[in-house]
Formats: C-alpha cells, sequence, structure tokens
DNA sequence: TATGAATGAGTTTTCATTCAT
DNA sequence: GATGAATGAAAACTCATTCAT
C-alpha cells in the first residue's frame, strides 16, 4: 500500500483516538507499523499530516457536492444526499470523519491554511444553492450564507450525536430529524 | 479579586485567543499578573483550569434554564430566551464563551469528567422541556433528545459563524436565523 | 555562583573538549551539575551560549586593548602585552581560550553575527595602531591591515602549538618565538 | 569519472560552504548527482570522506614539498614556492583548501587519526630544512619546530584573510606581506 | 555496482509541576 | 499565601547508515 495513505489513514486513527494535541508522532508510527523516520519522509511536520487529512476529505465532499449540481436535483434532496454521503463516510471511516469535524470546530486552535480555507468553502457552495433555490420559489425568505453555515453545524454535530449510541437505528433517527429540522425550517 | 476568579478569567483570555494545548501555565500567569506557583495553589493542574471554566459556566446556564422554567413559558420562548443569554454572553465574555464552545465541541479530546457530565445535562434538560411541549400539542411530532442536542449545535456553532463578521448587525441575523430555523423546525 | 556565568564556563570546558557540534546540551548540563531545562532558561538556544562565550571574551581582549591604548607604549610593547595576556588566559582558562580560537577559525561554520562582528575588530584596532607606528617611523613599510590579521592568525596559532607539550617552558618559548618574528618582521 | 574522486571534490564543495557538520550525506549526494547509496560503497562513514579529503591534499603538499628538497634551494625560496604552490590551490579549488584549513585548524573537533598524522607531518619537514639553513648559517637563530609551526599558521590563516576581499591583488599583497613577514623574521 | 526508502537512536527544545525562600 | 528558578520527562524532528531491489 502506499506509505503516505497509509500514515493518513493511521494518523486519523489515532488523532480521532487521542485528539490532535495529545497524539505523538510515535503513536503514528506504531499504529501505522513504521519507523518515526518514515513519516518524515512523507510529511515535513505532524501539522502536515493533519492538513493533508483535510485536503483529502475536503476534495472528495466538494466534488460530492460539485457531481450533485449537475443532476438538477432540488434543494432538500441535495441535503439530503449530501447527509448520506457523511453518514455513509462516517460509518466507513469513522476516525477520519472524527478528525474532520474535530478539528474544523476548533478554527482557533490551529493556524492551518487548508482548514480554513476550506472550511468556508463547503458552506459557500451550498448557499449558492439555496440562493438559486430561494430566486425559483422553492424555499422561503431566509439568509442563504447564515442558513448553509448552520446546516453545516448541524451536519458536523452529528457526529457527536452518532457517537451517544451505537445502534444503526439511532444514526439514522439523528439523520432524519436533521433532514426534518431543515427541511420545516426553510419553508416559507 | 478572588484570585482564583481572576485565574479563571485570565485562562480562558489566553485560552480562547490560543487554544488550550498551545497555552502555557506562564501565559496564563502573565496574563494575570502572578507568578507561575500561585496557579498551583488554586489548582493542581492545568486541566483542572478548563474543567473549572466549564464548570461555572455551565452551572451558570443550568441556573438560567431551571430560572426560565420557573415562569410557564412556551418553548419558543424558552429557546429565544436562551440564546439572548447565550447572545449576550458572547459579547460579554467573549473569551470565556469561545472556550467553552470550543473544547466543549471535542469531547474525543480530552478525557475530564466535568466536561462530559455537563455536555449532556443542558440538552438532557432541553429535551425533558421539549418533550412536555409536545404533549401539550405546542410542537410537532419530533425526537425530543435528538433535537435538543442539535439545537445546542446551532447554539453553540453560533459562536463561529459569529466570528466572521464583528458587525451586531451580523451576530443578530445569526440569531434571529437561528430561531426561525427553529420555530419552523419543530412545528408540525 | 551565577548559573549563566556557570554554564558558560561549563559549556566551554565541554566544547573545547569535543567541539560545539559533538557537545550536547545533555553534556553541558551534566558538566554544571544541572538539569538541561536550566539551561534553556538562561539561554534560547544552543548558539547563543557559543554566541555568548564569544561575546564575553571579545570584550574582554578589546578593553584589555583599548587599556592598553592610553599608556602610549610602543607598538612592539603592545604586541608584547597582548601577547602575554592571551597566554596568561591560556593557562588560566584553557578551555575558554581553545573554545574562542577553535570556532573563530571557522567562519564558514557558524552563520552567528558576534562571531563576524568580533573577528575583525580586534585586527582593525591593531591595524591602527600598526599605522600610526608606521607614521612614526617605529616600524618599516607593511601593508597594516594585512600584518595585524597575520599577527592575529600566530596568536591563535599558537593555542595549538602550546598543545603539543605541556611544559611551561614550551609555552615561553612559543611566546618568545612568535614575539621574535613580529619584531623582526615589521622593521625595515 | 572516478567515483571515488567525484565523491572527494563533491564532498569538498559542500563542505567548504556549509561545515562538515551542517552537511549532510544527502547533501553530497545531490551535488555528485548519485545516490547516498552509492557513497557508502566507496566510503565507511562520513567521517571517512573528510578523511580522505586530507590524505589526498596532504600527500600532494608532502610530495611537493619533497620535490623541492631535490632541487637545493635556499630556505626562503623553498619558503616563497610552497606559497606559490599554497595560493594556486587556493585559486583553483578553492573549496578544497577551505576544508583543509577549516577542519584542520581543530585537531580538537575531530578525532580522526589521518588529521592528526598529517597535521605534524608538513610542520615537520619544514622545521627539518630551517634546521639545516639554520646551520648552513643562511637564517638566524631560532627554534625551527616552533618557527616551522608558525609558518604554517600564517599560512592557513591566509585562506580566512584572502577571503575578506575577493581581488586578485588583494591574494597577491597578502602573500607578499608574509613572505616578508617570514624573510624578515627569520633572519639574525 | 547503484539506488533511495526505511530505520531508530539521538538531538534540541518545551513546559507542567515542584519547592525552597 | 506568593514567588519563580529549577527540574526532567517527553515531544518533534534529523540524519548517518543499511539493505532489498
Amino acid at each position: 500500500m502506499d506509505k503516505k495513505e497509509l500514515i493518513r489513514q493511521s494518523a486519523a486513527e489515532v488523532f480521532s483516538k487521542e485528539g490532535y494535541y495529545s497524539t505523538t508522532v510515535k503513536m503514528i508510527a506504531a499504529e501505522a507499523n513504521i519507523a518515526v523516520g518514515t513519516i518524515y519522509i512523507y510529511f515535513k511536520t505532524k501539522e502536515e499530516i493533519l492538513d493533508y487529512i483535510f485536503d483529502v476529505e475536503h476534495n472528495k465532499r466538494i466534488q460530492y457536492f460539485e457531481g450533485l449540481q449537475e443532476h438538477s436535483l432540488g434543494i432538500i434532496e441535495v441535503i439530503e444526499s449530501f447527509l448520506d454521503y457523511h453518514f455513509n463516510e462516517l460509518q466507513e471511516n469513522p476516525s477520519i470523519s472524527k478528525v474532520l469535524v474535530q478539528e474544523d470546530l476548533s478554527p482557533l486552535m490551529s493556524k492551518t491554511k487548508n482548514m480554513r480555507t476550506y472550511s468556508s468553502k463547503l458552506p459557500d457552495m451550498l448557499a449558492e444553492m439555496l440562493k438559486k433555490a430561494q430566486e425559483n420559489g422553492q424555499i422561503g425568505n431566509i439568509d442563504a450564507p447564515i442558513v448553509a453555515r448552520l446546516i453545516f453545524q448541524l451536519i458536523k454535530g452529528s457526529v457527536y450525536i452518532s457517537q451517544e449510541k451505537k445502534e444503526v437505528n439511532w444514526q439514522n433517527e439523528v439523520k432524519s430529524q436533521i433532514i426534518s429540522l431543515i427541511t420545516k425550517g426553510i419553508q416559507n
């Protein structure tokens, strides 16, 4: 397997369990079954690993989002689709999702470029879509940029809420409640 | 002024600017104009300071919440009141609010007992109120515990969204959009 | 004893035995019987310790030199005096003298500011004195700046030559040969 | 070109710019356009490369010196010849000369055998010649071993002095001042 | 021979915590 | 109680050296 990829996944695994700051590079190396030095062949600093995790995941989401736009779906369906994607990822890659949410929610914590860049790109894309839906009369009179951000807060928050109970039913319930809240919330 | 209180506020100030892990005890001492050693008279560890910040703030909020219950307000008014309280705090004590949200959102990150305890207490209280409102027919058919949690995610998220622009108008707009989203979202 | 002074001397001791690069901060701490961390209270980096050693020693020499100028001595006496001072230091503080010479001779090695600044100041002062002596007809037709530098090379070199044999007689002989070489060398 | 020779020159190039300790084996490999592993086919350790540079250069000088002896020149001419050789090398192979002088001047720094061996061999040969010249009455009453060493200090020092200005004139002036200083210095 | 990814011991530096004053 | 110098464990990161290809 590609070493960089191995490191990315191992790092996410440990970050999600311990948090970025409590994770040592040695831990990541142990998780990946490689030597510390090897990590530094692929990444200049520990922070760069976190950056890379964001890079990859955000790009995946942005691409997914862009893909959605081509299908001329209603705004509700778009949000629903994205939530599906999100919950799917959460189940398949719980560690990476957790890292993504965890660190993204503390923008004050890290000064990394990537994190800042991405953390507004996705909401901005959604805002754009909300605006169009508004012009089409699909949804009510809302402040698109703010509501877009609120929606992402709900999506991110779902990671924590999901964690409280492990049952699949709970996760589905969380998703359906978010959908319901948003659907009704953006109507006129 | 009470030393413990001085430390709490100074710590919150620095935590909010630098994040918990990047803050050194020396920085807190400098901010408080006292010696490092003094901090260790009032707190056993650095983590205990963070704990204490949570302790105080959560208690304030819980008390405020309990106070609200006595006034037999409608659920929407309760939420609105709490949001008022929250945004007021955000303006008066931006640093403490930021710390509260920042570190609370990463339950995975810190192993502190207090934080875990509190982070579900407030949602549980709100869930209780939502349930009653539901029984009264005030609101629609929702999953109270989940929705309560989602509402708190929105409140927490508002700290970040508020930060994007400094204007008071923006803050008011954020608040009103949250209210609107929730109000419509929990109707039948 | 002053801690900074203790560190300076301990560092010089180890540097002189092992060389700057082969010396670890742990070694310095061990030599000084203190903890590594203590060193970092007084110095920001390992390099700063070297810098400080230079700072102190060069300043001593510059002051000594300036003191000599007030006594309106002949140029030969000045050089002789400085050599006396130099050999005296060499005997009393062999480690510091060695470090001084060792690292000063490798200007390419360290990019430190102090070292560069000082390493030409002393020769420049001597050049000035040589020039005046020349104008007075005390000495012959030489290129003052170059000869000043050559004289310092001889002085520095004497540290190594002195090391070959430990006998005091050898050291005296080295000194007297340097004096003789210079005295005759700068005559007409 | 011979690989070992290529490595020697590339290493000298980098050593002269960065100093021995700040040079990594990777840098040498990059300079030579070969792989790190290749270096370890020809040299067992990094130190051995430095050793080899000394080896080659000292041998060149010793051979040159031995060649001089066959021409039954006067001592002054011998020194002058050697200086010519030295300054010529300095212009043609500045990097190697710098390394030679830089690292050789710190016998305390490296524990290498070769360096120690050579650093006294050349002075010893010169001392021998001085002694004979003394017996012939060519020069005055000096301490041959010491003066021989002082002469080499001047030669080595010239590398640094030469560096201060790039003009050829300056280099010539340095050489002529050294000759003059020695010539007059060893007369009776 | 030649390669360069992998190794891990060893380095500098930081910082929570202690304790003599 | 208050101080802040001292501590040393632990962190991030480096780099000479090895070895499978």
